[in-house]
DNA sequence: AAAGCAACTTAATGTAGATTAAGAAATTTT
DNA sequence: AAAATTTCTTAATCTACATTAAGTTGCTTT
């Protein structure tokens, strides 16, 4: 079966031709690293599931500071949730770290299977829901860890990404500077 | 029509009989300012939407720092989300700032409900991408931006709250101490 | 209205992490 | 395999914000 179709049937139960229908409404595509999947300032047609490769989404700051938030692997989805629910132009750029195939599934397509399967409504408010959680402890986690304590726990939480993601992404996505991370591993690994 | 059935009319539409379903289903209750209506360690059993008055969510450090997570007034929904969605004990409070009726929405009747009126899991689905959205951007400005411009935009994001929030809680929610909040504030004044 | 407490202010001092810069290592391109 | 580019390291200096502390204002309680 399928990784996307085991993916949703974790929290929903579709029939055979439930996933028939699913499937012939995605497309799959194979990109190769760094290959820029959305740019700042397009609108997001897409959410994307990774079958494998690995992709990231982040911002540029005026500055040309960029910031990770967030990485996708194998099973995970990815997209610009702005972008995509209110179809105006977003500001994260998506990109393809490791040479990836992906499963695309359109916000037309997205909203034809909702009302052909109304059951995805539940799959996918699970899948906000879930998203919303690890959004808010990252945040309360930038709020009051230090970060080598963020560090720890991204280390704890992905411990198959530490492995794959430059480290300068890392550091952008716990929230510090390239540098600062460096030094503050080396201080780490002495103890 | 009641508060809560034009929330959810602005997403889905109920017939006369799922809203009086729907409202059977809830309860309301009036708490006074200062009440802790769910406690950390607990595990929180509703969702809570705000017909009036104020309530914040927050988590304490173990220093004894708070950090606000979120602020809900007239028309807003606010609960653990972490603790309601995986019925484990949370980490977070929440508190009534100002004297408030709340509608309650228990985890089990959210589940009936869900099942009585499918069109809920839309709705529930799109409230939560909205708050994701929001989450998302907090957490990219918590990277990106100074103090000064975290608090300018939580100025136009949330213009009523200002007038009825204590100022250390726009300082713990925007993620300063409220000595430099105060001292930061002054010198905005200045300019 | 007095007392008590919590919220806000101001200022001095301290520090986690930023910035700058320059070299070394690794990876990609030719 | 050389050249070019990107990533990583190390170290010096700088700054936004934290911490501590003490005083002031404004609530709340009695």
């Amino acid at each position: 079966m399928s990784l996307i179709i085991q993916n949703i049937s974790k929290h929903i139960s579709l029939t055979q031709e439930e996933e028939c229908l699913f499937l012939s409404k995605t497309q799959i595509l194979n990109y190769k690293a760094k290959t820029i999947v959305l740019h700042s300032g397009e609108i997001c047609k897409h959410s994307y599931f990774v079958n494998h490769g690995l992709l990231r989404s982040f911002n540029i700051n005026d500055n040309i500071v960029e910031h990770v938030l967030h990485f996708a692997c194998e099973g995970w989805w990815i997209g610009d949730m702005y972008s995509l629910i209110s179809q105006k132009p977003g500001n994260l750029f998506i990109e393809v770290l490791e040479d990836a195939e992906v499963v695309l599934l359109s916000k037309e397509n997205q909203e034809i299977l909702y009302q052909e399967i109304p059951k995805l409504e539940r799959f996918f408010r699970i899948l906000t829901e879930k998203s919303l959680v690890s959004n808010q402890e990252r945040l309360m986690d930038n709020l009051s860890l230090s970060a080598e304590e963020r560090f720890e726990k991204f280390c704890k939480k992905y411990p198959t990404l530490i492995q794959k993601v430059p480290q300068k992404q890392i550091a952008s996505y716990i929230g510090v500077t390239p540098e600062f991370f460096s030094t503050m591993k080396s201080k780490m690994l002495r103890k």
